[in-house]
DNA sequence: TAGTGGTCTAGACCACGCA
DNA sequence: GCGTGGTCTAGACCACTAG
């Protein structure tokens, strides 16, 4: 059987997309108007508009009334990078996944609590170290504080079938998120990870709210040069 | 003068975005289908399916035939990073940016250059290591490789205006690239940052490649603790 | 002011995938 | 089967903006 083709407005946006991506079209050249490319594809102009719409949405094009469309300049340096799940980016390497509670508390936020969910006024929360583990070996070290404002519940969560992270996706929407990336030297706080001090590491911070609320931040530490966070990808994103 | 209202599809999706968002709707729940959103909506079915679409683009919901479309669980973990350009990042706080060309020579891939680019067999190659600064101060040291094969006015060009990755954008497009962000210790080749040996250093390395063509290699290392890749979004692209 | 994209309609047929 | 989304049409009017 062949394969049946791919719908009309799909094969339009390739056949677009290739010229820029190929060269044929450089940044600034004018594209031309819908009702120009839905004639010579013997097509409703709609077909076209989706077309066009889903290259403006991926940044490939720029659409300005009466000017037309024009192949955009791409952003350089700007890309995107994936944060997975710690579980599956585990799993997905081939290794046995696990994870213990090192240590868990329940307090009023403090000055830095207060500081590291953002929190104007302090509020009961929720404090939770935990060791992810690959094949048994230390993969990332997790400390986690949770707005027990925002999320009552975690109150009563012991986490022994879910890991904190996973376990909150389930509990509470975001809104917005906030993540921060960079090297930091390996302290005695990190002892779990069993790696001499000053090791570097990649620490992987996130803040979530819901709603201008602050819901929960995490700190991920990665152990030293063995993992980098890779992603690959093209410059349109429903390619 | 009253702002003009939004279109009619993008008040369809902010509302359903709400419900979802707002955890009036959570995860599983199935969404009326097109043709009863359009009659409560007063509005033709193809109005509500961009609306659809768009939110099922975003990922917030999922849609089948005959199943419906039902609110997706969030990815949580799975995020997106922005990784901008160097003079715009450094401009945006404020610094004055500036930048050196430390090092500079063309050659036939060696075995390493070969490993970096992922090449099949050798090709010439331009190796340039340049120091970006803010404010006069180490910022970033880049250390890139370009293929004279996909970029041959490479081997022409001085870097006196731009900074080899501001010029390469404007050279050749590219199709596919690769991102890997580790952290790493600072050695002896990084002496320009002016760093202890030993000190933990952000690195971000990019792969760029032009319809399976390889472009370029770069690794860009931040000093220390003092950077940090930064982003902050919603989960939904158009928000 | 005229050309262009933005939006919307009221239909239509088809493909998929639960029942 | 048959309900659902996926796609497409052949119009229409409006909003914006470059010339």
């Amino acid at each position: 059987m062949e394969p049946s083709a791919p719908p009309l407005h799909r094969r339009i946006r390739a056949t677009i997309e290739a010229r820029i991506l190929s060269g044929e079209w450089p940044p600034g050249t004018r594209i031309p108007a819908e009702t120009e490319l839905a004639a010579s594809y013997g097509c409703a102009r709609m077909t076209v508009n989706k077309a066009l719409t889903e290259l403006a949405a991926d940044g490939l094009i720029e659409r300005r009334r009466k000017a037309g469309s024009v192949v955009k300049r791409p952003v350089l340096q700007s890309a995107v990078l994936e944060i997975h799940d710690i579980r599956a980016e585990v799993e997905a390497a081939g290794f046995a996944y696990r994870y213990e509670i090192l240590k868990r508390s329940t307090r009023q936020a403090n000055r830095g609590d207060c500081a590291r969910l953002q929190l104007d006024k302090p509020v009961p929360v929720l404090a939770i170290s935990s060791l992810h583990l690959a094949a048994d070996r230390p993969f990332c070290l997790e400390d986690r504080l949770i707005s027990l404002h925002a999320v009552p519940q975690g109150e009563a969560e012991n986490f022994a079938v879910l890991s904190p992270g996973a376990w909150l996706i389930g509990q509470v929407p975001w809104s917005q998120a906030e993540h921060r990336i960079s090297a930091v030297a390996a302290d005695a706080g990190m002892a779990a990870l069993g790696m001499p001090m000053g090791t570097p590491c990649l620490a992987v911070e996130r803040r979530t709210w819901n709603a201008d609320h602050p819901v929960t931040h995490v700190r991920l530490i990665y152990p030293g040069e063995a993992h980098a966070l890779v992603a690959r990808f093209a410059p349109s994103k429903a390619g």
